[in-house]
DNA sequence: CATCACGGTGGGAGCGCTCCCACCGTACCG
DNA sequence: CGGTACGGTGGGAGCGCTCCCACCGTGATG
């Protein structure tokens, strides 16, 4: 007759002081060979590790993350609110990234979705709450007290995309100036004489710095930035719509667009199709971000390419290093070292162009 | 002069202890109006929520995972190695649904990326570890010995999709017979009169009743199934080319075709327009998944629609189900309850149909 | 008026681990 | 040859919570 186990599931799991008693240890030496402590003789060592694996011991999380204050996970914050996110492949990518970053460690992700600004609030409690090591925030705008309230709480952050030139937090961009001025260069190389411009929301600091990249090539090839030729879109397919038909009501004359976003590229598509343009016989098209749009689109759509799963791997090392950093008493942010990442983007070209 | 707190971040958090001394009552009481315990006077109640709104109280989850031996997260786990799952919506959408379904708990979302054979194994001794309550298993491979290993350690699991007819882990699956069928009745319909088929890999059970699905269908119209008119294809877009190649070379004069899949789709859309036929006066094509291929493809392409949030959704329903039964000490198993959930698929009916 | 039942409550024990202090022995020093 | 240093080790204390048992008071019961 099977004995009941006092409580749970699948029967108890071997605890640290039943591998001391096998190996004929004291619990503090199992628990310093768990942790990899130099401050053990490879004898032991060896008597312990072999009586972890005969009782295939595994330390319970819950407990170290109690004794020892640290939960060997961190957060990646979703603001779900916004469909989009989902929708594009920015939020696969990054989590690719993420847990490649991770797979190398014992870390484990927490997904948390951010809604409203209530669950905000109750999200930065919870972080407070010793839930996670550090958090992970993606998209955020410009506006969001989300960062400065994880900061306050004095957990680990890391957001993706600086929110102003002088960004505080640690963070990874990619190089949206780069990415805008190479986008502007290939249509001069193409020999398009008038470059129009749809821009993102420019309060969005990876638009504007977009936007300056585009207004910076143009002025090494030696031309004006034409106010005529630049209209604002808000990355949506709708934006880009409007934008575009701004932008050929005020020059007929234009032979290339240069489009912020992929989707609001789509929505110029629209348009000059509409006008019966052809693409890229009469004019020119070059979105950003390079999702799946583009490559489905036809004709096949240039575009800017970000490295996103690499923002993910990076964001990670970023934040583990700070965590490591702290909990060896002297935060990463006092060392002075390198917090802000830039990653370099990548032009490729297709059939738009 | 500040005083240095004995160690960790921001200063200690308050403790069940402190919210007890602060309200005047023990701690045994606050622990149960914490958990909603009915054994509580409504004054009592009233003093402890003041106590915790006061201080600013927030459980310890490392503390409660320890002493319940219950930690309010569950797992999903995700195949790594296949890129295709994050390349296609499917990865998002499913997360999207888990989390609705998780927003009206306090359960947290784990991310665990399951890769090679060895690794799979790692992780099975970490569900083991109670490191979650329960797991979500998504595109599970008909030979995967990972549910089972799951299954066997007593943790909670509901997989995606049926392995075959006769499933005994929870699953929500959606109705590739009827997509399948609706499918090609829709192609009849259209007055299509030879219709091919590109099958999925047959040894997936959901491949194989999308076709059987098809096979139905054509015999409700009083066809006879070709097996000219059939050729198996593995879901990649090379797969559908190589397919439809063979279906053309064989019946030069079929009029339709349905693919297992848009990917396999977009591979028959290239194979068919390279041999002049023009989509969808010459030949009707069908796909399924409705991903962002089909809604970007040109023409747009007819495809069923999954609800894969939806399903996310019900999997996580299904699965905080079976644990809170099963900490109960009544496993829903036993309990004779509905555990196979099929949702209904959706024909979008685009223009290359 | 003693007895019982029961809603309501306090607090001990213990979950499995890390941290840290005390201690042991050996090697090296003056 | 006593003193000091130090690598190596054992085990007590405690992390913050849940579980459960004992207990208290009240009102119904015999």
């Amino acid at each position: 007759m099977a004995v009941r186990e006092p409580r749970g599931r699948g029967g108890r799991r071997p605890t640290l002081e039943q591998v001391a008693e096998r190996a004929g240890v004291g619990r503090g030496t199992v628990s310093r060979v768990i942790n990899g402590s130099p401050r053990v003789s490879d004898r032991t060592r060896a008597l312990v590790e072999a009586a972890v694996a005969e009782l295939g011991y595994v330390p319970n999380t819950a407990a170290r993350a109690l004794a020892a204050d640290r939960t060997d996970a961190i957060a990646l914050v979703v603001p779900e609110p916004e469909r989009r996110f989902f929708a594009e492949p920015y939020f696969s990518e990054i989590i690719q990234g993420v847990g490649q970053a991770l797979a190398e460690t014992e870390v484990q992700l927490l997904l948390t979705f951010a809604g409203g600004h209530k669950e905000r609030r109750r999200l930065a409690q919870y972080l407070g709450a010793q839930r996670v090591d550090g958090v992970l925030l993606v998209s955020v705008h410009a506006g969001d007290p989300l960062p400065d309230l994880v900061d306050q709480l004095g957990v680990p952050a890391v957001i993706s995309g600086r929110r102003s030139a002088d960004e505080r937090l640690p963070s990874v961009d990619s190089d949206n100036f780069g990415g805008g001025r190479a986008a502007v260069e290939h249509l001069v190389e193409r020999g398009r004489r008038t470059i129009a411009l749809i821009t993102g929301p420019l309060d969005v600091y990876g638009a504007r710095r977009r936007h300056e990249g585009c207004l910076a090539a143009l002025e090494a090839a030696g031309r004006a930035a034409d106010p005529e030729l630049v209209a604002a879109g808000d990355f949506t397919e709708e934006g880009g719509r409007r934008a575009m038909a701004e932008l050929l009501a005020r020059r007929p004359d234009l032979d290339a667009v240069f489009a912020g976003s992929d989707v609001m590229a789509g929505g110029a598509r629209l348009v000059l199709r509409e006008a019966g343009r052809r693409i890229p016989q009469d004019v020119a098209l070059v979105g950003y971000d390079d999702s799946v749009i583009a490559r489905h689109m036809e004709p096949t759509l240039t575009s800017v390419r970000q490295p996103i799963a690499e923002m993910g791997r990076e964001m990670t090392r970023l934040l583990l290093d700070e965590i490591a950093h702290r909990s060896a008493d002297r935060p990463a942010s006092a060392t002075g070292e390198r917090r802000q990442l830039v990653l370099a983007t990548e032009l490729v070209v297709r059939d738009s162009s």
